[in-house]
DNA sequence: GTTTAGGGTTGG
């Protein structure tokens, strides 16, 4: 039925009201509905308008149907609900009796961390844990002492959902249950604990490498595809895998009779370059029935050694050769080890076949010169991996994985090819701009193509102050409540007035998002630890608007959000329409009209060898390049210092004596026209990755696009 | 409404 209300009454109850909300309506008078035939609603109407009408609105609020109890709150003898993030795990194994028994430990905003044991009888009700980092809901769970300290046990009842825990992914939750409990506020206990952990220095760092970076003695964990199998002994599998990364160091040949290979008894020659023979023992080895080629994999806790060992099954005549590289899955569970198919959709999976299909269209096109390669491997054999005056022994090396030609060319024949080729050469680096390694970070809008600096310090502070400085009040806008904050103490103790969303206020979401009007920049970097979206305001013409786009228009964390000049038309309005349950950079971006910018890198490189010196940019496939997100050298001092070693590492100061090390990079050349008109040849460093062998300038698992 | 395990590597 249609319930007219005018004047004030009006405008009180539409302030107040809530979609969901009780409504009692008194002295009302029932009239007819003009509206009938249109809205098919009830033919009478209900119209308050009289002096003695009025309205009672209340709020159902609506009770939880699971609660969670933080770690540090855990009562001995008690069934709880928990959320964590997994800082350790073992995938399921089988206990001596009817279960199999996952063990993990996980912790939370609380800062305690607790240990759990999961047994199950069946793998699939088993929690998917992928990597330290996830997360994960426990349901009826049981606290019990051991050892002095409180820990969890599943009970009746009990069931888990994980999550990734990458910040800003889809929030998917990884269950074989057909039926589970999951709404909005599962989704922000997600992100919550996601921005938490991400702030955390704690956090135990991930053990995943590429192939590429494996040190011998290393233990680690790897994200790899089968490609063959076969069972060695009955304590023994071998399990042939790649990433698509080459290893720089030679690795240990396997040769098994091809009529106990599961799988393709071999491989192109540049394909077995890239193939990693993995030895599995004793308890792993019943997991490995069920694996077939092709399947995705995450083996943890590998161990690399070097030199000569002897591995069961092989002939005498086979002894492994001295120094060459075995990879074993030790039998036990000791630091995790183990190994689990990773399914076909997870992200990791996703970035791993892309650079596997990079590389088998490459070679699908190049297949004509195959013969060349394989009657002659010699002359594949590892310039880039045995030369020691390649490389200083803790710096990085180069490994273009996808090469489009076998033989590096020199300079002048890149040159002389002119625009449209893709090139591997090998070369050294003269110099490079920016000078300053800071300045090449840069603000990027693909719908422009506009490049800008980001914005130093001082512009920022600027800005924020100027804005401060015009104390015009403004009306808040319906959705906002409004008033001012107390900085948490500390040297600045001054208040601030701030603004939230009424609706994210009533569903008890009270750190997702604030905006703040009057504040410093310190002030506003500060809020991050409190709220997961700041939002600097000022006001223009009584209007609550955002401050000049030079400035971030939102802070999350450590990361700052810029906003294009050219392409945004900034309205402020809810950031949320229905449905929207995730805030983040790009649904405020969405809902204020900014076109959002992203952060590149880009560099010009002066290269040369014997031939001829030319200039080259780095720019698309930067990120791959040092394997570093150019957000995350925005946000992380670390990351950004990590960048600069790097190419300080390539392109060692004149006066220093670090040799100049050899490059083996991809380049592609294209046409583009200068500012006269005038046709002129750019290059690129295309597919090239640094493949680290220290462990603090390793690079991460990467697309190449 | 039971039991299992109770993180911590050198091993082919």
């Amino acid at each position: 039925i249609n319930v007219i209300l005018q004047g004030t009454l009006a405008q009180d109850f539409s302030q107040s009201v809530h979609q969901g909300d009780v409504v009692a309506a008194s002295g009302f008078t029932v009239g007819k509905s003009p509206t009938r035939l249109r809205d098919k609603l009830h033919p009478f109407n209900l119209q308050l308008s009289g002096d003695h009408a009025c309205v009672f609105v209340s709020r159902v609020t609506k009770v939880p149907k699971y609660m969670y109890v933080r770690l540090k709150d855990l009562k001995p003898g008690t069934v709880v609900n928990v959320y964590g993030v997994v800082v350790f795990f073992k995938q399921p194994f089988r206990t001596r009796g009817t279960d199999f028994c996952s063990s993990l430990k996980i912790t939370d905003q609380s800062n305690q961390s607790v240990f759990c044991t999961i047994f199950c009888e069946k793998l699939e009700d088993h929690p998917k844990i992928f990597q330290i980092g996830d997360i994960i809901r426990l349901h009826r769970v049981k606290t019990q002492f051991f050892n002095d300290s409180i820990m969890l046990v599943n009970t009746f009842g009990f069931s888990v959902v994980t999550f990734d825990g990458g910040e800003g992914g889809p929030v998917e939750p990884r269950t074989s249950c057909q039926k589970f409990h999951f709404d909005e506020t599962d989704g922000s206990t997600v992100e919550e604990l996601r921005a938490w952990a991400a702030g955390q220095v704690k956090m135990p760092p991930s053990p995943l490498m590429r192939l590429s970076a494996v040190q011998p003695t290393n233990y680690f964990d790897l994200t790899c595809q089968l490609l063959a199998k076969a069972s060695i002994d009955s304590t023994c599998t071998l399990l042939r895998v790649w990433d698509g990364s080459r290893c720089a160091h030679t690795l240990l040949k396997v040769n098994i009779s091809p009529d106990i290979i599961e799988g393709p008894p071999s491989f192109s020659a540049r394909k077995e370059e890239l193939i990693a023979n993995i030895l599995v023992y004793d308890n792993h080895v019943e997991f490995t029935r069920q694996l077939k080629p092709g399947d995705f994999l995450r083996l943890y806790n590998l161990r690399a050694i070097p030199g000569s060992q002897k591995v069961p099954g092989l002939p005498s005549s086979q002894p492994a050769e001295l120094h060459h590289l075995s990879f074993h899955l030790h039998g036990g569970t000791a630091y995790g080890r183990g190994l689990r198919i990773l399914p076909e959709n997870s992200s990791d999976v996703q970035e791993l076949k892309r650079v596997l299909d990079l590389f088998e269209d490459d070679e699908l096109n190049n297949s004509y010169l195959m013969d060349t390669w394989s009657t002659t491997p010699e002359s594949s054999a590892g310039e880039n991996r045995t030369s020691k005056n390649l490389w200083p022994a803790a710096a990085a090396a180069f490994h273009p994985e996808v090469f489009t030609k076998q033989h590096p060319e020199q300079l002048s024949e890149v040159r002389r090819a002119g625009p449209g080729g893709v090139h591997h050469v090998r070369v050294q680096l003269r110099s490079y701009e920016p000078q300053k390694l800071h300045q090449l970070l840069k603000l990027y809008c693909s719908k422009c193509s506009s490049m800008q600096d980001v914005p130093d310090e001082e512009l920022v502070e600027n800005l924020f102050s100027q804005a401060s400085r015009s104390p015009v009040p403004c009306d808040p806008p319906p959705w906002a409540l409004s008033g001012m904050a107390r900085l948490p103490p500390g040297p600045l103790k001054r208040t601030l007035s701030i603004h939230m969303s009424k609706q994210l206020v009533s569903e008890g979401k009270t750190t997702q998002l604030i905006f703040i009007m009057g504040s410093s920049l310190e002030e506003a970097i500060q809020l991050t630890s409190g709220y997961q979206n700041v939002v600097p305001v000022m006001s223009s013409g009584g209007h609550m608007t955002l401050l000049d786009l030079s400035a971030p228009f939102l802070f999350r964390g450590r990361k700052r959000f810029y906003g294009c000049r050219n392409c945004s038309d900034v309205v402020i309005k809810e950031p949320w329409g229905n449905g929207v349950e995730l805030i983040n950079e790009k649904t405020i971006a969405e809902a204020f009209g900014i076109q959002l910018m992203q952060f590149v890198f880009l560099m010009k490189f002066k290269l040369q060898d014997a031939t001829d010196s030319l200039d080259v940019f780095l720019f698309r496939d930067a990120e791959l390049f040092f394997g570093v997100t150019a957000e995350d050298a925005a946000a992380n001092q670390e990351a950004q210092s990590r960048v600069c070693r790097m190419v300080e590492s390539i392109c060692p100061p004149e006066d220093s004596t670090g040799e100049r090390p050899w490059l083996h990079l991809c380049l592609v050349s294209y046409s583009r026209e200068d500012d006269f008109g005038q046709n002129q040849t750019c290059y690129q460093i295309c597919h090239s990755a640094i493949a680290s062998s220290s462990p603090d300038l390793q690079a991460p698992f990467h697309p190449p696009f």
